[in-house]
Order: C-alpha cells, then sequence, then structure tokens
DNA sequence: ATATTGAATATTGGATCCAATTTTAGTAAA
DNA sequence: TTTACTAAAATTGGATCCAATATTCAATAT
C-alpha cells in the first residue's frame, strides 16, 4: 500500500527561526541601529532560552547586522555615507555581471515572473511592500544567471543597505524613477539585450546611491 | 597611584578561539571535504563543553565553510569546479576595482611592506607558506584602498577557495607564474599606474582560474 | 544467507544553572 | 551639591544535564 508522503523534515531549529526573525527585523527597520538586543528579552519572546538567542545572535554578527561586545550585549549595527556608498559600488560591480549572465538564459516564464513584480511595483501604494517587491523584481532576472556565489553576496550586500534603500525610495522621488528604469530593464532582458541590460542595471544602482547620499547629506 | 595598564581585554571568547582554529584548519586543508565536525571531540579537544563549539561551527557555517543538518552534525563543504570558477570570475571583479582604488593612496611604506611579501614569496620553498604569502602580498596593496566592505568579502571569498588556489600553486608551474605577474603588480603600483595595476591583477586572478580548472579536470 | 526488526549507542539542540563582568543605585565624604 | 566608593542588579559566556533523532549492530524471520 502506498500513503501519502508529509513532509515533516521542516522543523526548522528555534536558532533558525530567531536568526530569521531578528534577521527581518532589522532589515525593514523594525530594529532601528543601535538598538540593543538583550537575550533574555528575545529568549522571552520566542518561548526559548537565550541558548538559541545567542546562536541567532553570533549568525547576525557574522553578516555584519549586529555587533557584540563581551558582556555588554549586540546592538544593531548602522551604516555611514561612505560606507553605504561603498555597498551600492560593490553592487553596481556585480549586479551588471550577474544580469548579463543571466538574460541569454531567461525563460518566458521567468520574464513573465518578472513583469508580475514589475507591475505589482509600479502600482502598489504601500511603501513598506515597494522594497520587497524591488528585491523580487531583480532576483528573479538574477536568479537565471545561475551563479550561487554571486547571488548569495548580492543578497547579503542588500540586505545590509535595504532600510536605506527603503528610506531613499520613499522620501524622495526615487519611486517614480526606479519604476522607469525598471520597466527598461524589464525591455532589456525581453529583447535579449544583454550588455543593454547590464548598462541599465548600473546606473539603476549608481542612481539610487547618488540619490541615497544626497538624502543622507541633508541629514 | 597610576598603575602599568595591562591589556586584558583581548580576553577572546571561546568560541572566537574555536571557530578561528577550526576556521584555519579548513582554510589551509588540515580538515579535508567532507570531514565530519563532532562537537564533542571538538569541546574535547579545547577543554570546554558544546556550547562554544556550536557556536563556532553555525558561524562557520553563514561563511559557506561547513554545512550542518540537524541530528546528523556538521561536515566541511567542499566546492565544484564550477563553483570554484565562479569564485575566480567573482574576484577577478572585485580586486581590480580594489586595487585601483588603492594605488593612488599607497605609501612608501605600503609598497616596501608589500615587496617584502614578495621577495618573501619568492624565495620561499616552503610550499604551505605560500599560500599566506600570497595573501599578504594582495592584502597590503589592497588595504590601502580602505574599501573595508570590499575587503571583508575577498577575504571571505578567498577563504572558500583557498585549499584549491594553494593545490594549484604547488602542483603546476602555477608558482613561477604568479611570481612574475606579482612583481608587474608591484611594478605598476610603484609607477602608480592605477589602470595597468588594476589590469594586471583581473589577468593574474583569470589565469589562475583557468590553470585551476585544466588541473581539475585531470583529476 | 539475506533481509527486517528492535534495542543500544552516538549525536545534536535546547534548558537550567553558575561564573565573570558591567552597569546602576545608593551612600558617605569633601 | 558634587564626587568617590561600594554593594546590588543586570547581563553575558560557558558547563552540565535532558530530550529528540539518527545510526549501529545484534537477534530474528524468511
Amino acid at each position: 500500500m502506498q500513503l501519502k508522503s508529509v513532509d515533516i523534515s521542516k522543523t526548522a531549529s528555534a536558532a533558525s527561526i530567531i536568526f530569521d526573525a531578528l534577521k527581518k527585523a532589522i532589515i525593514e527597520g523594525d530594529l532601528e541601529e543601535g538598538a540593543p538586543l538583550r537575550q533574555d528579552e528575545i529568549a522571552r519572546m520566542f518561548n526559548t532560552s537565550r541558548i538559541p538567542v545567542r546562536e541567532a545572535i553570533s549568525r547576525l554578527e557574522e553578516h555584519g547586522l549586529v555587533k557584540s561586545q563581551r558582556y555588554k550585549g549586540a546592538v544593531v549595527s548602522g551604516l555611514s555615507a561612505e560606507e553605504a556608498g561603498e555597498i551600492f559600488d560593490y553592487r553596481s560591480l556585480l549586479e551588471p555581471h550577474v544580469i548579463r549572465t543571466a538574460v541569454p538564459r531567461m525563460t518566458p516564464e521567468i520574464l513573465a515572473k518578472a513583469r508580475g513584480y514589475l507591475e505589482a511595483f509600479a502600482k502598489s501604494d504601500d511603501p513598506m511592500a515597494w522594497g520587497n517587491l524591488n528585491r523580487k523584481f531583480h532576483a528573479t532576472l538574477y536568479n537565471a544567471s545561475d551563479l550561487s556565489f554571486h547571488l548569495e553576496a548580492i543578497e547579503s550586500a542588500l540586505d545590509r543597505v535595504d532600510r536605506y534603500l527603503r528610506a531613499q525610495l520613499v522620501l524622495t522621488d526615487g519611486m517614480a524613477r526606479a519604476n522607469d528604469e525598471h520597466a527598461h530593464i524589464q525591455e532589456a532582458c525581453e529583447r535579449g539585450d544583454a550588455d543593454l541590460a547590464a548598462e541599465l542595471t548600473q546606473q539603476h544602482i549608481l542612481g539610487a546611491k547618488d540619490s541615497l547620499l544626497k538624502h543622507l547629506s541633508k541629514m
């Protein structure tokens, strides 16, 4: 007799759940720069002991999202304008390369999926959703490259600047420009023009950097 | 009264010590691909409990150096030829940019230090030392860029391919060619020719990739 | 002899407890 | 009032113990 197989293997460890939750909170700005991460408090929130909390925090530290000191605890780490700018430069090296590799491998399904995110992004009026749709749009196109190391590196870099990117998108005319640029990138991909897609991606990133630095200097 | 201040603050945590030791062992190939990391065994080695060992392993996992499965344990992760090649491509994007930024900021002291490593590398007949001298030579030049995020990213990428790089250096004529290429890079830096230094760095990396992939395909 | 079952062993993830250090609050002295 | 000192509270890192799961291996059935 054959039984329906039920996937019970997805029992994520407590440490992973806490890690994901904290990471999301930091990336989305719910936990602001400098906010202390008290092990005890977090453990109570998740009904666990401090052990998995400590593992989560130490993993976050490896990603540069928190800084921790012995006996003093961990705080959410922030970025100076220079550091944020550097990460945008880093992205402007990697992402054009990745999309250039990806374009010839894009299937109609991938392009349709990207277009879906593109349109949702254009239509959305929820600033909180913009950041996610923006990332999903780009990630969908990039994933076709199959360059897993590059993709991880880009994700990690985006995690660090996501907060600032969001702020920039909301507080300036970034939203309108991003929409426009996304449409051109999508078009280049659909036409199979890898070089153009790469060029537009680079401009997209450096334009955002410019806008972000201007915004930060006014604060 | 004033006391001689003794710096006792550098009491690294047990987890950090274990992390560094395991990382070194993996990078240098003492722990081979697939080797299991038993928490109990490692804890006994360091005279600690398994708690700091687990933290170390989870941090290694964030760096992609080990893969761990619940109730099964962690093993040293390896790279396929494709994955190793991808990391060399990644380096060939970042490192030329970094050295281009670094060249105008190189002081005579930095150049002298790099030359020291260059010469030590050329003279050394200890294959185990080559990998370290190679990294120190490049790192000395790169550090002048002050691009800390890029520098971290490069270090992390090198950590992953170090084992393969070493093997390639030893088993082919890589050593002689590397020496030659290093000398040319050093010279370009001393002349202040940032573009040439970047160009040579890119060739250096892609040449090593080529040599590595040829070596791997013969196995 | 080989495949299957089940108990013993090994191994990991987490909870609770303890030690070391920092921070805070309170008290006394100038 | 302000400053220096001390004790209490808060907080982290690690050790020991327990629960959950995987693996091994001997006993049994085919």
